[in-house]
DNA sequence: GTCTATACTAGGATAGAC
DNA sequence: GTCTATCCTAGTATAGAC
């Protein structure tokens, strides 16, 4: 929009507001904060970002843009092995989750504080989840599951749940839990039934 | 603690509290509201509540007891059948999540409103969970499952993957899901090992 | 021109006094 | 119940440094 007069200054705002949104919550900081903490001028804060609505969407964007990386990278070692990417993703949500400072997933933490469904951030929050079972679901598909919409819901479960558990309880078991559950999940769901054996590959 | 000045008052300020807090979230609900909405005075709010995190703990401390009230209703008919409670608990859970009006766990949003772990809110919000962790762990464990801890940590996260699941992207769809899932995880850590039957009852 | 820093408005919050 | 005190919020506008 602006040209840019310091190249970094959006960065280094969204760097500290994606920090303190996390920490604390949304609602619980305040524009002052981050411009204390951030040392420019709330006139440079506003110019950069028109409302605090603005700065929230693009801290959930941004958090959206790493998950897609982050399931890129994981995915991307195993073409060809959709099964195993499911459960790659996983492994890598666990990996969030037992992580120090771990405190939930930003996108559920966000559509708690904006019940509201006309909010711009509670917007975000439910396109992100739309995404990731999509994805999910495509990789069910090429895995040959029985039943690719369960399997991709039972995954999200996993994942979800995970998410949950950890913020609240501690990661690091949540995590190990889950990623077992959702090889044995993955696994059931793409063998031949029985005895009626479909082989692939 | 204080002599009930009208018998119905606390109750009547907690079903309002709940339903606001609950609809809107914590943070956004101020106790302006809670007092325009009950019609009573300022000063017996503070009576029966010293503060709002007060408020707020007691309506957590409330949501607790119907969630255990919930629990013990849909286990009393399975006595002798701890499996089978574990399915009717995820049942249970799963009639709240397609009902109308759901919002996703109140303890979960609260934690993700109140993230510091000073504060009271956030206190129940995890002792409310070690709570129902235990209880699924005492049933998978008269359930004679061969691992009863992954089995309770499996039926949790089912729980709370639901509960995350419903209250993003719609209800109905995620607690079908749940429900059948958690039956067939209860059925496959319960029934013996494949050939060596280790028969119970 | 670009930035920081401050003053200001208008409103809503908790809390308590009466 | 009303009224007040104190504080914090988002957002805008202005003052002044470099």
């Amino acid at each position: 929009m602006a040209r840019k007069p310091a190249p970094g200054t959006h960065d280094r705002i969204l760097d500290i507001a994606e920090r303190l949104f996390y920490e604390h919550g949304v609602r619980a900081v305040g524009l002052q904060q981050v411009i204390d903490e951030c040392g420019c001028g709330k006139n440079l804060l506003y110019r950069e970002f028109a409302s605090k609505d603005d700065l929230v969407v693009a801290y959930l964007e941004r958090r959206g843009r790493d998950w897609t990386a982050m399931v890129d990278e994981a995915t991307r070692p195993l073409a060809g092995d959709p099964a195993g990417q499911l459960v790659a993703i996983v492994r890598a949500a666990a990996a969030q989750v037992a992580a120090a400072g771990y405190r939930g997933c930003p996108f559920h933490n966000t559509h708690a504080e904006f019940p509201d469904a006309a909010h711009p951030a509670h917007q975000v929050s439910v396109a992100h989840r739309a995404e990731v079972r999509e994805r999910l679901h495509g990789l069910a598909e090429q895995a040959g599951a029985r039943d690719p919409g369960t399997l991709a819901d039972r995954i999200l479960l996993i994942i979800d749940g995970m998410y949950t558990t950890g913020a609240v309880l501690g990661g690091h078991a949540a995590a190990t839990a889950a990623v077992e559950f959702a090889e044995e999940v993955v696994h059931a769901a793409t063998r031949p039934p029985l005895a009626t054996a479909t082989a692939r590959t």
